[in-house]
DNA sequence: AGATTAATTGTAATAATTACACTAATAATC
DNA sequence: GATTATTAGTGTAATTATTACAATTAATCT
């Protein structure tokens, strides 16, 4: 028994993977595997198969095209113009990672050209996916200001002054070092170490990490219009 | 010329309608025209058809099943569970609406038997419904501590104690009037009315109305990790 | 005219944000 | 081994935002 009458439709998943490797952003393309546009870079991107949700269909192609596992994706909406494939009509959902390059540098698998490009040096890309990467990076730097996300995309143990370099990097911009070392300490969200970075610097930059069990109460706390005290919950 | 080997899926958009009516949230439903289920609440939903995105099927779906049009429709999501729908696979992607019950009162048309329920008395929904309206309402109220977009819900021209009373209502909770007006008031989104609403109150409270322009000015505008005055632009 | 109802308004204490520049630690160099 | 170069780390005062708290005002109703 089906529904009669309607048409059925490709549904697809794409991956927008973006890194950090402590000096700029990098997003993670490939060369896409098959006709039409075979061998141009574009985001991981594959057919939802019939028995996954889109959640699994996401995991599953960033694995087979990348080797990447066991990344958070997060949803970031839909792409359904008719003809934004020329081929057939595909529905495209997009997924958002936010990864630290070197932890993960060891997974990512050539097999299939995966290969990070600094964002303000992106090759042309396939279809909407140049689209696709506007929108997911306005939405991360709409997010980032909001919620200290950008943690994932740094190593377990990371420095201040690597923290500021990535906030300044997403919003092209400087800020001062005292205001926003103060500004993140009070989140109380990060454990200072006993072990200093020495790679960067002569004197060496103390490490932090991220208070996990603080982050995922914080992080569940709404600010602004509503006075903290007053909040029972949100579940996102 | 098509992909081949690959399953196409049925794309269905739902829509969920929020409404406040100077009291409580209401949700608008409708009962489902055809099987399975027949008869029973649900969102307003449908399928996608061969030449239209999703950003239309909506709006033309929440047009045909209620009435309702020139609404702005927010895209939420994709539930993808490979059994969501009993009959066939169905990709839904949900929208979400906020609007003034009473202003649109007029368009909402019987045919569909279209139905507001208080948020606390929603009948037994179909599929995965309940669980979409759940999330819905979670990102309305996380958003919301954001952002000012719950003027949306109100006419054009509403009162303070009404604004104050739907965020109460929005977060179960209780405000100070004095520390909530000026709170609002500092966003200069408010243009103060010359005429006095007349109906809640024996003294009678001044009109207020959105001033669009810094509206949408303030909401491109980052807050809190980013100093204000750092802001390039951002798209969203 | 007086009672009733809900709207409107201010202030003082506390907390957060901003602007601003020198000292400390170490490695590299001479 | 002293000097230089480099980046990390830190304090304070002025301003602004937030909070807690209650009397007065405008209009209608009796």
């Amino acid at each position: 028994m089906k529904y009669s009458n309607q048409t059925r439709i490709l549904v697809a998943v794409d991956c927008i993977v973006f890194g950090f490797d402590g000096t700029e952003y990098k997003l993670l393309l490939i060369q896409r595997g098959f006709a039409p546009e075979k061998e141009k870079w574009s985001l991981m991107g594959g057919f939802v198969q019939p028995e996954e949700s889109l959640d699994e269909a996401a995991s599953r192609i960033l694995k087979q095209l990348t080797g990447l596992q066991d990344i958070y994706l997060e949803e970031m909406g839909a792409f359904s113009r008719p003809d934004r494939d020329p081929i057939e009509r595909v529905v495209a959902v997009t997924y958002v990672a936010l990864i630290d390059i070197e932890k993960y540098q060891q997974q990512i698998n050539d097999d299939f050209h995966a290969r990070w490009f600094p964002m303000k040096e992106l090759p042309k890309l396939i279809f909407d996916h140049q689209e696709m990467v506007d929108i997911a990076l306005n939405k991360l730097r709409y997010k980032a200001a909001f919620h200290p996300i950008l943690f994932e995309l740094l190593p377990e143990k990371f420095t201040l002054p690597q923290l500021q370099t990535m906030y300044e990097g997403l919003y092209n911009t400087k800020f001062d070092k005292r205001n926003f070392t103060r500004k993140l300490l009070s989140t109380n969200l990060l454990k200072k170490e006993k072990e200093k970075d020495k790679l960067s610097s002569k004197k060496g930059a103390f490490y932090y990490s991220l208070d996990v069990k603080q982050y995922k109460e914080t992080i569940l706390t709404i600010q602004n219009i509503i006075p903290l005290h007053e909040i029972t919950s949100v579940r996102e």
